[in-house]
DNA sequence: AATATTGTTCAGCA
DNA sequence: GTGCTGAACAATAT
């Protein structure tokens, strides 16, 4: 479930791991249905280059390359992965590209479903925006007064309205639920019938939630007592030990607990 | 064997 | 025009 906590994991382990290494090659299987993925492009784009630095936007990694020469876009559909390895025989299951270094290490991109996007681009600033990225979820500058000038001019559900990526980037489907959780507030109330006090603590819980994920690494299992994701499983609420009901916004699956999140 | 699953894009509709 | 919703996209596990 890569989200932006999850995201900020793989970039930590890329920037401890792939950079400053003379790529020496780049293997890719093909055509992504979704997204077009070109394997000569990227083995041409990227071969006697090195990664140096790595920046997150919302659910997406821009991996920099030296000398100026752009950036390559990872983004991790809802299966995505990276892993670093040496052995061949580590090579992991269902990996669509794979970056080798001058150390004999590879990096590989893995996608199970293979939604997802790698590519070459030249400026970062203007991909952000193509895509239509809202500021990211985490970003110093995201303040109150900012989502509110956002967030709370939305007319649609609360969910959807924090999975929408044109008003803030890096919030899916699994963690609005954790943050609504939090916050005590039903998935399907509608932003417009939010009060300030609740715009407040949704915020609050935002940056609360998101910051606790990236702490623990975004592993389920470190989170802690009270959260609900290491619950969405079974349906079982960590607090009142009821259960949790669920329903569909916007075409995904949201839990809730009918005793904290009351109905609208 | 039908169904659900993480995200994004886009058609269709209010 | 705008903004919201839900289907489609892939392919795997249950």
């Amino acid at each position: 479930m890569p989200e932006l906590p999850d995201v900020a994991a793989f970039k930590s382990s890329l920037d401890a791991t792939a950079l400053h290494q003379r790529i020496e090659d780049v293997e890719a299987q093909g055509a992504y249905p979704l997204k077009e993925i070109d394997p000569d492009e990227l083995r041409e784009g990227l071969r006697g280059r090195t990664f140096e630095s790595t920046e997150r936007h919302g659910k997406y990694l821009f991996v920099a390359l030296d000398g100026d020469r752009g950036w390559l876009v990872l983004h991790f559909g809802m299966t995505g992965d990276l892993n670093y390895y040496e052995a061949p025989e580590k090579e992991p299951e269902y990996d669509q590209v794979l970056f080798r270094f001058a150390n004999d290490y590879h990096l590989a991109y893995v996608s199970k479903r293979k939604l997802g996007e790698v590519r070459l681009i030249d400026d970062k600033e203007a991909f952000i925006e193509e895509h239509d990225l809202g500021p990211d979820a985490m970003a110093e500058d995201f303040d109150y007064e900012r989502f509110k000038e956002t967030f709370g001019q939305k007319r649609g559900m609360v969910k959807s309205a924090l999975m929408d990526q044109s008003t803030l980037a890096g919030v899916g489907n699994v963690y609005s639920d954790e943050i609504l959780f939090q916050a005590g507030i039903h998935p399907q109330r509608k932003v417009r019938d939010l009060d300030e006090e609740e715009l407040r603590t949704i915020y609050g819980c935002l940056k609360e939630v998101l910051e606790t994920a990236m702490k623990h690494n975004a592993e389920p299992a470190d989170f802690p007592d009270g959260y609900l994701i290491p619950y969405r499983g079974e349906a079982r609420c960590p607090c009142c030990d009821g259960e949790l009901k669920s329903v569909k916004v916007s075409g995904r699956t949201a839990y809730y607990c009918p005793e904290r999140q009351p109905e609208p």
